[in-house]
RNA sequence: GCCCCCAUCGUCUAGAGGCCUAGGACGCCACCCUUUCAAGGUGGUAGCACGGGUUCAAAUCCCGUUGGGGGUACCA
């Protein structure tokens, strides 16, 4: 079996696309697992040179890469293939299932105003029109019957031909256009498992009259009729609004995720129960197991609404379960390309530290940054409504002032300071998490953080007093 | 307009006629734990769109209604 991933680079890899990716990834991987010859292919559709970039397919490659969905084959460019496209076209001309066309968009247009008619009428279907510069050549719909096919998650679908239009091959200028490419580019490269988006419903019974036609064309050569391909078409991956997302109104690249700080490796978890469950509703899934147990016939029809929120929870449980070593080094990757902070100014002791501290309380990478900020810059900024909220209580400043004193002639460990504080919170009749709060709030310039005590190891004695101080000064005021 | 598709808590889903008084997860709320935050624990909130059938029995099958989406390009 061979499946495909075909985007066209018209921009980022959003994560419908990357989903579409995902879900053909995983077929061929359980085709691959189960002992049969299997195949994934990228074929980039880059057949409308207005909208098309290569930088985009660049990024669309490394996403994919990112979220470790490594092809077998590609990527392919359909813009290499035009001359085949081409030539299939006119072979159907031939073949009297293709006329050229001289109706132009304000022809048809007009035609069809006042009337309940929208898209091509056919008018040159019997003109039989030899070609001339600027025709495009149309594929004659057969006027007969219906066209069904088996959806693998869709089940049975049919259409009443008469409803399809007879759609363009080539356009004026002779370059071949979607269905026309898809149709001779899977033949052509033996796709036997066509997995993509329900827009793509409706262009699948063109693909299929097409495809039947094309393998009539050349009877003698064999590879010509290869017969159809399993087709599946998963729901839509929608908006809060319910729309189908798009790269223009939705901020929706898995790049921008990436960014974020959402790890590859969560997305891709999380892209997988969009539109699709294990039969046992586990939710936390391996490769592997996604692998063992994804089917395309338990793919679900409604469309699935991309929640930021459950990616998050997510992205924490990864972040949360990751092996140490690795989360140092990634979060060190993205801190380094995403934040402003010198981590030059810590040791790599320090660094080490304090990521470890910070591993079990993120839900994104990006949320490194203002977690341990106070522990590089010289100063810290407490912001007004804090500062207010801390120390207008009195017991709050004396808290601090006492323990300030205190530090000067105690041992300066975890467990001492732990002590200290307690016990001097006590004698306020507050509970260690009450009384650390103006400490905090001294030291870090916030009201939450990573643990104080093993902060304050960190960040040193002569640090720690400096900055008592300096609040300290401000009661005298 | 026409064609096609779809419909379980706010969201993602489990559910293939009796196991459903509809399960899980995110979110939200409360309490517990706690060195703040996070995590964890316990409990709570909230759903089979509606109306008809079929059946001893329907979230599950059929029809209709309503609602939503996609398509309707010389885009992909």
């Amino acid at each position: 079996m061979k499946a495909r991933f075909a985007p066209s680079p018209t921009g980022y890899l959003h994560v419908g696309g990357a989903r579409t990716a995902l879900f053909n990834w995983l077929i061929v991987q359980k085709a691959k697992r189960s002992g049969n010859e299997a195949s994934f292919l990228l074929r980039i559709e880059d057949t409308d040179t207005e909208r098309n970039k290569p930088e985009w397919t660049q990024g669309i490659v490394d996403s994919l890469l990112a979220l470790g969905l490594n092809w077998d084959e590609g990527p392919i460019f359909q813009s290499s293939r035009v001359t085949k496209h081409k030539q299939t076209a006119l072979d159907l001309f031939d073949a009297n299932l293709a006329y050229w066309c001289q109706c132009t968009k304000e022809d048809i247009e007009n035609r069809n105003s006042g009337k309940n008619t929208v898209g091509y009428d056919r008018h040159c279907r019997s003109l039989n029109l030899k070609y001339e510069t600027g025709y495009a050549l149309r594929f004659k719909v057969p006027l007969e019957s219906a066209t069904k096919f088996h959806d693998s998650v869709r089940g049975d679908v049919q259409i009443e031909n008469t409803t399809l239009e007879d759609f363009v091959l080539l356009k004026g200028n002779l370059s071949p256009l979607f269905v026309l490419a898809n149709t001779v580019d899977d033949m052509d490269l033996g796709v036997t498992h066509v997995v993509r988006g329900e827009e793509h419903l409706y262009n699948t019974f063109k693909i299929i009259l097409l495809w039947e036609a094309i393998s009539k064309l050349n009877d003698s050569n064999a590879t010509e009729r290869r017969p159809l391909p399993t087709f599946a078409h998963l729901p839509l991956l929608v908006n809060e609004k319910r729309q189908k997302l798009s790269k223009r109104r939705d901020k929706v690249s898995v790049e921008e995720f990436f960014d974020m700080g959402f790890l590859p490796e969560a997305m891709l978890n999380y892209l997988a129960l969009l539109g699709w469950g294990p039969k046992n509703n586990q939710e936390i899934l391996s490769v592997d197991e996604l692998i063992d147990q994804f089917d395309l016939n338990d793919v679900n029809l409604a469309p699935a609404f991309f929640d930021i929120q459950k990616l998050n929870h997510f992205n924490n449980i990864y972040i949360r379960d990751m092996d140490i070593e690795l989360f140092r080094h990634r979060a060190l990757d993205y801190l380094k390309i995403h934040s402003g902070l010198n981590l030059n100014k810590l040791s790599d002791t320090d660094i080490n530290e304090i990521l470890e501290l910070v591993q079990p309380r993120i839900n994104t990478l990006s949320e490194i940054e203002k977690m341990i900020g106070f522990f590089i810059e010289d100063e810290v900024a407490i912001p007004q409504d804090l500062y207010d909220k801390t120390y207008l209580d009195p017991t709050n400043k004396q808290i601090l002032l006492n323990f300030k004193d205190a530090l000067k002639d105690c041992e300066f460990s975890k467990d001492e300071l732990h002590k200290v504080l307690e016990s001097i919170g006590l004698s306020f009749g507050k509970k260690l998490g009450k009384s650390q709060a103006p400490i905090r709030l001294a030291l870090t310039g916030s009201n939450v953080g990573p643990p104080l005590f093993e902060s304050l190891m960190i960040l040193g004695k002569d640090k720690t007093l400096a900055r008592l101080d300096i609040v300290a000064k401000t009661f005298l005021e």
